[in-house]
RNA sequence: CGCGGGGUGGAGCAGUCCGGUAGCUCGUUGGGCUCAUAACCCAAAGGUCGCAGGUUCAAAUCCUGCCCCCGCAA
């Protein structure tokens, strides 16, 4: 029998959630010849320059490292020719990848995408995702076209989204699952010419990136929204709350059973551990972990320790007319 | 040198400006009460006050340097 000759693969991914495809496709019987990663950023406090996750995974294991500031750098894309690449593999780039660079690899690109399409095109479809309140997602290996995750699709696979699930949490597990999925769509695209099916253009949705003031609290919404705004916005920007003039940032809650007529971002419990307050529903939520500005992640306990909170107490948005300077 | 907050028994905090016995809310341990309890009452243990140096009769507190944590900004 003749042996399937692997692949020379070019790896386009930056942040953690490209990391397991990256891996899977070194340790496999492909050639990954290049990692190309957005540049390096600086990040956290102080304006430290950190190495992207691809980009610390990809040296580990001995894999050159591109990492170009303009996309459609005439250089960048001599460069990525001279690796004479099959294929293409694109996993959270952050970056729309022209189609100048499309046309590189002999067999074209395929994208990682953490939803099922048409649903959940583009920046943070995981985020959309849990904040929507959906209870069920999943990964799609798709070919990259020039219109954003609009290309045919090769292969999906589900994942729930459980009540209390994150966006970090999902993201991982998708993460895991779409590793494997996009490795078995390499081999078949080595193998042959495997045919993808066309999305339902009609029936696609968008998740736009996102925003700061996303994470800005409205008591009146139901308590279900919030939680799973609590939920979703992780682990950036996190839902914040101004208690006794400081701001803290939301990072776990509960829904409880409990309704009360206190009037929405009222304080219902603040004893034994326990942290309520009231939402726009008439529905009580829970808040389990919380961090003050300038304080590490505390559950509600140790928050309420050594902090003079009553029922009755009112939470209100970060920079609300009601306590602002 | 981007801006800012912080490091005090196991946890969360006060005390620092105006040096002079280390305090509060919890937790832990023992005892009590109770049909019972995460409730209540009594008692106890537990601290190099981030590190180093300096000033002083005396430093958690003032001065200098360093380490670490966090919010914002990117």
């Amino acid at each position: 029998m003749t042996p399937v000759p692997p692949l020379r693969i070019v790896y386009f991914g930056t942040p953690e959630f490209a990391v397991p495809g990256l891996q899977t496709l070194i340790a496999s019987r492909h050639h990954v010849v290049a990692l190309v990663s957005q540049p390096d950023r600086p990040r956290g406090r102080g304006q430290k320059l950190q190495p992207t996750p691809t980009r610390r995974a990809a040296e580990a294991a001995g894999v050159p490292v591109l990492q170009p500031t303009k996309v459609k750098d005439p250089a960048f894309h001599a460069a990525l020719a001279a690796l004479a690449p099959d294929l293409g593999v694109v996993a959270a780039y952050g970056r729309l990848i022209p189609d100048a660079v499309l046309a590189i690899p002999r067999l074209g690109m395929i994208n990682i995408h953490a939803s099922l399409l048409p649903q959940y095109r583009g920046a943070a479809p995981v985020h959309r995702a849990v904040i929507d309140g959906a209870r069920d997602t999943g990964v799609s290996i798709m070919r990259v076209v020039t219109e954003l995750d609009a290309g045919p699709v090769f292969a999906t696979a589900h994942r729930s989204i459980g009540a209390d699930d994150t966006t970090p949490d999902v993201e991982r597990a998708l993460a895991a699952l779409g590793a494997s999925l996009a490795l078995t769509v390499v081999d078949r695209l080595a193998e042959g010419a495997p045919v993808p099916i066309e999305q339902n253009h009609a029936a696609a949705t968008f998740a736009p990136k996102i925003e700061r003031h996303e994470g800005t609290i409205d008591w009146t919404l139901p308590a279900a929204r919030i939680h799973d705004l609590v939920r979703g916005l992780q682990p950036w920007p996190l839902v914040a709350v101004r208690v006794d003039g400081v701001r803290c940032l939301l990072h776990r809650t509960a829904l409880t059973g409990e309704r009360t007529t206190a009037a929405p971002g009222t304080v219902t419990a603040a004893s034994n551990g326990v942290l309520a307050v009231a939402a726009g529903d008439g529905a009580v939520l829970r808040v389990l972990e919380i961090q003050p500005e300038g304080k590490r992640v505390m559950s509600a306990r140790d928050f309420l320790a050594g902090r003079a909170l009553a029922p009755g107490a009112r939470l209100n948005a970060p920079g609300s007319p009601a306590d602002q300077e």
